[in-house]
DNA sequence: TGCGAAACTGGCCGGGTGGCCAGGACAGGG
DNA sequence: CCCTGTCCTGGCCACCCGGCCAGTTTCGCA
């Protein structure tokens, strides 16, 4: 283990915040077996950071909606979720409606695209 | 500076290798400054590194097809769609169904959450 | 020159979807 | 006690969706 056979790995940088791309990078400067990647060097790994400003707060979902959400985003139908959740299909549809209401979207494709780029699912 | 005000940064990891992330996971625990996200933790910033291998070659789709696609993520109906392209509904569908037989999808919600996480499609 | 792939169009139809109406149960706060 | 919010259910209906059948054109490649 002292005679490194690993090499150093190579991290990029990909964050919004030029504070926190500071901080990060003066960091990870010193670590060892760490280097941070050059203008268009080939990465092991790169570290993201979105401007968290684009999302400043999370809807409020009421937690059967986050039931029916994923779901939704797993691309089951108003019948799938009924038998999942053991409730009936009015009622799907209901907290659904509520869904594309609240997310501001068209429908159940638009709604689960819509969560998915606020962060509110993973996909 | 001694005297940091400025709290830890806290990491999430997002790495498909599992010894890279091994790897990662150590050299970073011991930073000062630094702190790994626990399960579900807020993070104020990821380490991404998506394992080539997992998705070899990316599915083979026709222009129109991407077209389709791009449409369908933004919650657009398949009228929609056929306005914005210029074509038919029918074409449309027939576009639609393909595309839910290449990526093995049970409908346009299903179609496209499967694409953007093959990385297909940016949501 | 033939041949397949891609793109495009049409009709038909069963089932899914979303919007609207209405209601009940149940917990927590003013 | 009433009011609000959440969760749940029902019916009704216009529309959309996806799957099936069929066909055309255009293009590149063998």
């Amino acid at each position: 283990m002292s005679t490194d056979n690993t090499p150093e790995i190579v991290l990029a940088l990909e964050i919004d915040d030029p504070a926190l791309a500071d901080r990060l990078a003066a960091l990870l400067g010193n670590v060892a077996g760490l280097r941070l990647a050059g203008p268009g060097e080939q990465a092991a790994a790169t570290i993201v950071a979105r401007d968290p400003r684009v999302m400043p707060e999370d809807i409020a979902l009421t937690q059967r909606e986050l039931d029916v959400l994923a779901l939704m985003a797993e691309g089951a139908s108003n019948k799938m979720i009924a038998r999942r959740l053991g409730i009936s299909v009015h009622t799907v549809k209901f907290h659904v409606g509520s869904l594309l209401d609240k997310l501001d979207a068209t429908g159940r494709t638009d709604a689960v695209a819509h969560a998915a780029r606020r962060g509110v699912i993973e996909l």
